[in-house]
DNA sequence: GATAATTAATGTATTTTATACATTAATTCT
DNA sequence: AGAATTAATGTATAAAATACATTAATTATC
């Protein structure tokens, strides 16, 4: 018996806490997700979140961010606890809860090396395979709550380059709430917060006549926030 | 040394899996919770929350559910996670994660017996004690999701009694969100939601002129919702 | 039994925001 | 020079939010 399949046996009466990020991108106008074969007994190599288990001495959220160093080489990235899963047979081999935490990366950022070395693979949200145990739950859970809290929070930046064009954002907008919407009015209300920094830059990979770049002006919107405002796309 | 000091001792290289219950009511216009006296060392004595050990075989909702029955003798209370404490240091006496569930239950409805036996207190949320560990920051936490999932989702009604005016409706709003509103408007928006049923009773203890009664109507609203509809006060 | 006092209920005008929709502008490729 | 392509702008209409004043129903008091 091998030492994991041994650990699979030992471990059922005690508790285990884990953590699974759901990392999301964006490419090609579509939201991704980062998979990745799962490297422990039982269901090894199955299509799975990252996650780790929190290690003795380790904040949880500590635990979900060396996973995602681990694996993407980046820090600062935007990561924040989705919920907890709980079930008490939610994984076979173990007694364990996992705390779900869902990250936002620009996707060309990454160490693309160290993807590849973890066998991850960037899939389509509406293309996903089956994942293990309650993995999919977690992704539909995280997708819900992006789409939620995009609304009423810039969080869609964290998954643009930093310079990104109005065409870009509105792609990246009516991907997250699957519906498309209307140019001229996109463009209006996004301006209208006034938390938009035009360049003098165009971007020209998408069209000959080009499109401006616009960076997020997080000096502005932390102004802004303080006395009061709300944020709404 | 007695044995729950022993424990202290002995479990620090254990990783303990507790929920912790924020319990919310409204009385007298004012948004109040529910504490306790602790019953474990270290600071046993001191207000706290009411919370549990995971059981090893225990769904960690349903050991939020358990807690709850106990002490209040109610089942099918609005209950939500919050989310999960996870610091590495946030206990003193075990190495515990706690997950942080809000509940709003009609203050009157909960067994008053059983509550005082448990050395309970009904404080206003803006006169609270100090509480144990991080109990101070998952109220301020759960009040904080409180006013913004208000907003969205009907869930203030979780906090009135079955039937109730719209003045009631009105002062249960102003507590949460921590600001007056405009009767004339108040009233106006959350009829035309078309989701209350207005009933022949008044209430008269507030007024001699007395206030219609009203219930929520929870099949009108799920169909609507449905239907893609969206719930806003 | 008229009047004062008190909270409930209703209505309207104004401002702001959201929606629907068509044209012009800049650039590259042929 | 003109066709093709995506970016950018503007305007009219509808809907929703806000601000604000009066009337209605009832009980308590003189």
């Amino acid at each position: 018996m091998d030492s994991e399949l041994q650990d699979f046996y030992v471990h059922q009466d005690k508790m285990y806490v884990a953590t699974d990020c759901i990392i999301f991108g964006f490419e090609d106008g579509k939201i991704k997700l980062l998979v990745f074969r799962r490297r422990v007994e039982p269901i090894k190599g199955e299509w799975s979140l990252i996650g780790s288990f929190v290690k003795i001495d380790e904040d949880v959220q500590e635990a979900a961010k060396r996973v995602l160093t681990e694996i993407t080489g980046l820090k600062n990235v935007f990561m924040e606890e989705l919920k907890t899963y709980g079930k008490a047979d939610r994984d076979p081999g173990y007694r364990c809860i996992s705390v779900g935490q869902y990250a936002l990366i620009r996707i060309n950022d990454y160490d693309k090396e160290l993807v590849e070395k973890h066998g991850a693979h960037w899939y389509d949200i509406k293309d996903l395979p089956n994942l293990v145990l309650d993995h999919n739950q977690m992704v539909a859970d995280a997708m819900e709550r992006l789409k939620q809290k995009a609304r009423y929070q810039p969080i869609g930046f964290e998954l643009l380059p930093e310079k990104f064009t109005i065409p870009q954002l509105q792609q990246l907008y009516e991907a997250i709430y699957q519906k498309e919407l209307d140019d001229r009015n996109f463009r209006k209300k996004v301006l209208s917060h006034n938390v938009l920094i035009k360049l003098e830059e165009k971007d020209k990979t998408t069209s000959k006549r080009g499109a401006f770049l616009y960076k997020f002006d997080h000096k502005t919107y932390n102004k802004l926030l303080k006395s009061g405002y709300n944020f709404e796309i």
